[in-house]
RNA sequence: GGAGGGGUACCAAAGCGGUCAAAUGGGGCGGGCUGUAAACCCGUUGACUUCGGUCUUCGAAAGUUCGAAUCUUUCCCCCUCCA
């Protein structure tokens, strides 16, 4: 391989499967090409399980590539099968739109708008899919797709094996993608798809109508499918999805999620979700023995790329002083209350369940009595306090639940 | 279409008339150790509570009973085998 764009998609490990590297190689050696990856908008926010292919858009940039991102405003009215054990459930034209303005914002924030060569060009499959005449398209795409075949990929396969019902709407799904590429490479000459390793039937399908259509060449390429050390996979935690969007998921919170990471996926994230050289990775990771100097680079850097240097900074300088300081930060998420409120006193459990720090009473019952709960960093123990002014210093007053968890609480 | 098995908390799975807010394991949460990691150990894991209890929950509805997750009926859904 020569090509600087695939070499460091290599050394970063976001190479899973290509249809034809060495040509692809030859290719974008020569000249840039339009890449696409398509991402749905089940959502109002993407989360960090799509923070890869994102980065690969980005990457694609540096080397002078155009990344295409096809938000699936048609595909999404269908759904994807491919690793789904389930139909999931089908969502509102309205919702999608709104979705896909959300989402746009995303890459509006993580990409680069200001060269022309490499602007990104954002599509929304509902342009053609939502035009299609079914027997038009069946003459013409149908056509080109045999059922045998179909009913090998792995998404078919998988769901048919397990004898889970496949509605004859999302076994339709893989063409429409097809359908999408075909789209993008006849509009845009948008010569490559690049998706997660479960796309990876997509992918083909495309690559091949594409060839049987107008007999031209197409590529496909996939990245790995990410787990964590301890096996779960990327994105979405008990607590909830790591969102990409601030209103879902502040900076701060964006910043503990990487600062938090094991120690085991500190160096494959370092590749993956920075733009720090790999050969500066390795170099950092040899020297450096403390691994958590190597998560704060982490958190930075990961940080700097979707909320900018700035929020990043600003997170970082939060974290030192709520974790190594014993006063408190400014900058931790603050609740609001009015003087009046306190005067009148307020028992603790209210507080904590009308502020939503805790769901139910019950829960904060637990957490005092598991000692979990502290005020301006003192233990407390009796579940029946009353908060009162007296608790504040200079109208502010700290809650910690548990050690990672802060609050400030300000009146007003 | 025929025969059988099953639906229990976040998940898996026990319970099969009262002692069941429901064993056990996983997960989660809190604490300890530590490094805001992992591993390990301890506690906790329906809601409300004046801490006496009260209310809601074992697929859905109705019923039997002093008393039902447990028994009966109807309905819904899933699985296995045969056609």
């Amino acid at each position: 391989m020569k090509n600087k764009f695939l070499l460091e998609m290599q050394s970063r490990g976001y190479l899973n499967q290509c249809t034809d590297l060495e040509k692809l190689d030859d290719i974008c050696s020569k000249k840039p090409i339009s890449g696409y990856i398509g991402f749905d908008c089940t959502a109002s926010s993407l989360h960090v399980g799509s923070l890869l292919q994102i980065m690969i858009l980005k990457l694609m940039q540096k080397h002078g590539h155009r990344p295409i991102i096809l938000l699936g405003g048609g595909t999404t009215l269908i759904g994807d099968p491919s690793g789904k054990d389930s139909t999931r459930k089908i969502l509102k034209e309205s919702e999608i739109k709104k979705n896909i303005q959300s989402v746009k914002n995303v890459f509006r924030k993580i990409l680069n708008f200001s060269d022309r060569s490499t602007k990104p060009i954002f599509f929304n499959n509902a342009e053609w899919l939502t035009k299609l005449n079914y027997i038009q398209f069946l003459r013409d795409i149908g056509s080109q797709f045999t059922i045998n075949k179909m009913l090998t990929f792995d998404s078919v396969k998988l769901r048919l094996e397990r004898e889970q019902s496949l509605s004859y709407m999302e076994f339709n799904y893989m063409i429409l993608q097809a359908y999408d590429f075909y789209q993008l490479f006849k509009k845009k000459n948008c010569l490559l798809q690049i998706g997660g390793s479960d796309q990876w039937g997509n992918i083909v399908n495309g690559v091949e109508l594409i060839r049987r259509m107008i007999k031209k060449e197409s590529f496909g390429l996939t990245s790995p499918l990410i787990t964590l050390a301890s096996g779960a996979k990327m994105g979405k935690t008990e607590k909830g999805a790591i969102w990409l969007n601030e209103e879902l998921f502040s900076s701060y919170e964006y910043w503990q999620f990487w600062r938090n990471t094991d120690d085991r996926d500190v160096k494959r994230f370092l590749n993956f979700f920075t733009e720090i050289e790999p050969a500066e990775i390795n170099n950092l990771c040899e020297k450096e023995t403390n691994i958590n100097k190597l998560k704060i680079i982490l958190a930075n850097e990961a940080t700097k790329i979707l909320h900018g240097k700035n929020a990043s900074v600003k997170a970082e300088k939060t974290a030192k002083e709520t974790f190594e300081g014993k006063g408190f930060s400014k900058n931790l998420p603050e609740i609001r209350v009015k003087t009046l409120d306190i005067k009148k006193g307020i028992t603790l459990l209210d507080f904590l369940s009308k502020n939503k720090i805790v769901i139910s009473k019950s829960e904060a019952r637990r957490l005092i009595n598991n000692k979990g709960l502290k005020i301006n960093n003192i233990l407390i123990v009796d579940e029946k306090k009353m908060l009162t002014e007296n608790d504040f210093k200079d109208k502010i007053l700290k809650i910690s639940y548990g050690k990672k968890r802060h609050f400030l609480v300000k009146i007003i």
